[in-house]
DNA sequence: TTTATTTTTTAGGCTTGTCTAAATTTTAAG
DNA sequence: CTTAAAATTTAGACAAGCCTAAAAAATAAA
């Protein structure tokens, strides 16, 4: 059985190899964690011998199959959850990450199954992430940062990569959604900025907001 | 805030002063938290310091005012999600308690106010107890142990004492549950051993039984 | 009321997960 | 290739919550 601890440092680590490639070094696991780089070695070392991940000195660490499974499940817990308290809580979704972070060390696998069986099995949660099935299988999806995009060329939001209530918000003000068609209308080669188009209306965002929202082109 | 350790054990003087009256003894508390009572002693110093309990040494504890404004919370929370596990995930009334253990602890006001309106503000859990409202109100019940009636008196089942999944497993082999109509057939003396009717069976209870079964007298 | 028993508290230790400060290793720069 | 900087690990401490063993207080018994 794990900690609670151990369980958010396994999740940190299967995000950090997802974001940035496999072997993740002490700093960013700290730094993800929001913690000193001492504390996070000495976690590193305790999970390693626990053979949830690989780990050298000085060299980083990775998930074990072992591990990669404890923070797959995880994840699935935590959308589960999110599905949950939007869709029947009618929570809005840049209320529910801090409520899911503590739901998803309840532990009952026999909670979680029915959980999904009561919410409709749904494949995404509501930021657009894909919901682990029981197995830990993860659906691959085809999506793109808005950032990738050249002038002119459009998809469907299906996604954000950034989940604080600020981004989300920001984005309700600009009426922008899981399912919104999102057109670019042009875009600044010095910094990145575009200008897009968002049913009818036009406007200005920033390469922080692009780095942020996944499309699925058409 | 309070730490895991402390809500529970703010919930188990709760519980003891409800039982046995006010003013708990240092075992009584390490028996109910399964610790030893050098370990109760720590934790009762604790949450006298942070004034939840008032406390003189050798005397035993009670909650204060604030003290069981935090522990009726909790038990709210707990009936709450065993609401919701029994009637939206489908769990048997035996299966939930250690679910909402760890539920009860999760820290949202918010969320419990929606959980409440999606449950539809029931008054009562699965097992018969009252859910606190959200000022902590508890509506006081009549309800009497079936083992303090007398041969021929009769009533509804409306609670259990104790929650255990074996019990209740035992009451469901003989379909007793909430809303049971219960007679006393026959009691004897000695051992408070009692024959009772349960829609057209009878059959034979020890006083363990009886003395955890509230009925509601007619 | 004096002694024996039970209850409760204190003292000292252990583990988890954190910290600061110092040492070590790796990487980058000249 | 040698030194400077950055990253990482080690050493030593601390709070929370638990433990065992021993001391102290309260209660019961003779």
């Amino acid at each position: 059985m794990f900690t609670l601890a151990e369980e958010n440092y396994l999740k940190a680590i299967f995000h950090l190899e997802n974001d940035y490639g496999t072997g993740v070094s002490t700093n960013a696991i700290a730094d993800k964690m929001d913690t000193r780089a001492s504390s996070a070695t000495d976690m590193i070392q305790k999970l390693a011998d626990k053979k949830v991940i690989s780990y050298q000195k000085y060299k980083g660490a990775s998930l074990t199959k072992k591990g990669k499974s404890i923070a797959v499940n995880i994840i699935r817990k935590h959308r589960l959850w999110e599905v949950f308290l939007v869709e029947k809580l009618d929570f809005q979704w840049d209320e529910v990450h801090e409520i899911a972070e503590q739901l998803e060390h309840i532990k009952s696998d026999e909670l979680i199954q029915r959980l999904d069986l009561f919410l409709g099995n749904p494949d995404f949660d509501p930021h657009g992430d894909p919901i682990p099935d029981k197995n830990g299988y993860i659906k691959p999806t085809e999506k793109k940062l808005l950032s990738k995009l050249k002038k002119n060329q459009q998809g469907i939001c299906v996604g954000v990569k950034e989940s604080s209530a600020k981004f989300l918000q920001y984005l309700d003000t600009r009426k922008i959604g899981i399912g919104s068609s999102i057109k670019v209308i042009d875009k600044e080669d010095f910094d990145q900025s575009m200008t897009i188009q968002v049913s009818n209306k036009q406007f200005f965002i920033t390469k922080q907001i692009s780095e942020n929202l996944y499309l699925k082109t058409i």
